[in-house]
DNA sequence: GTCTATACACTGATAGAC
DNA sequence: GTCTATCAGTGTATAGAC
């Protein structure tokens, strides 16, 4: 009996604590760096000892491998939203209101990401070179198709898309200067939405979508 | 005689050796973060010894700052070409060259002055709250005079010069990612022409600049 | 102004009792 | 699975000879 139950409570306990020490690194990675942050100050976050870190992630890069990928996953998801659409309108809008959506609700993952890249990548190296290539040439075919259908002006769909992960990433990354432009306010829900209509209808208007299309964002 | 020329001579040192420490230290500082860099490496880079950098530098925080300050310079500058502009289609086309040409020339630059931001700027948070929230409103105050004008659609200038900000450095501080995606080759010549009429031609046509003057681009 | 040697604090990681 | 004690290595910074 025992024997049936107990490895399931000792994977649940586990589930929990790595959950507890993951979001507790992301903050902690975020805002200090890799080289910055300590296991000593993940753990305090953590509310738990600092073996127990080693105890669950043998090392301080197995620990930020995660956080990295877990990131790397919420891109994907929200990334859907741009295939179930007819047009540039719906999937290009669709897609800017998600990843501004993150930039809200996860900045610190943002933050982790960029520092990533920003330094090269050296851990998660092999993501981009394989996951996000892939992805980046699926959607790209996904836009030349509209191009050639007439739905969009004749743009280069590569730097389009660099404009879209660049500014809708800058409202997490670069939040603190954001809000220090806005009286060192965060911005109010108002602000967020105003931020989603001005930045698709720039771009979408800058790519060629009639006005006509443009009057409901 | 010899007491007014030793001086000369040793000030001479003395801005030459920090010329190199600064220059290694913006390197190694985008490399590996504030954290993760260390005196020792940026000794190595510059070719002097460790204890040569605590002479000119008293500590790693004050030879950061002064790495931050430097970049912070070069923005400034670069941002003069917006001023001399009778409207939209000259002046930001104008600004986002220049911008997109720093990004190109001094991608450590940028990387470091976003791992600053990113951090919520803990050593430049003074001039993110003076000097850039001055010149951040002016600049919106320009634009402000445009859309009065009628030289562009009504749009928030705020959210527009986040979106030029973000666009244009995006090309350094994500410069591997863009690498790794164009078969991992830095952007060519030719490549970087193309970025840039891209931007520009998305972003003045979002903004409601007509159509024969983008031809120009 | 330059450089070697070193002080002192803190880091990631582990051993071993519970 | 938890936690205290501790090690070996490395970091910033400095003292002092040259």
């Amino acid at each position: 009996m025992t024997s049936t139950i107990r490895p399931l409570k000792k994977k649940k306990v586990r589930q929990e604590n790595e959950k507890i020490i993951l979001d507790a690194a992301e903050k902690v990675f975020s805002e200090a760096g890799y080289g910055g942050a300590t296991m000593q100050l993940i753990a305090d976050v953590a509310g738990l000892p600092k073996a127990n870190l080693h105890y669950y992630f043998p090392t301080k890069e197995s620990l930020y491998r995660q956080v990295v990928q877990n990131i790397f996953n919420v891109w994907l998801v929200a990334a859907e939203v741009f295939d179930s659409a007819t047009g540039p309108a719906e999937g290009l809008g669709a897609y800017i209101d998600a990843k501004m959506e993150i930039s809200r609700r996860h900045p610190a993952g943002s933050k982790v990401w960029a520092s990533e890249v920003m330094h090269r990548a050296p851990i998660i190296h092999d993501y981009l070179e394989t996951a996000l290539v892939d992805w980046t040439n699926d959607r790209i075919k996904v836009m030349q198709g509209w191009v050639e259908a007439g739905l969009m002006d004749p743009i280069d769909p590569r730097h389009l898309l660099y404009m879209i992960w660049a500014t809708t990433q800058h409202y997490a990354d670069f939040n603190h200067q954001i809000e220090t432009l806005n009286h060192a306010q965060p911005l109010s829900d108002k602000q967020w939405q105003a931020a989603k209509r001005n930045i698709k209808r720039i771009i979408l208007k800058g790519i060629g979508v009639p006005e006509s299309e443009l009057s409901r964002l």
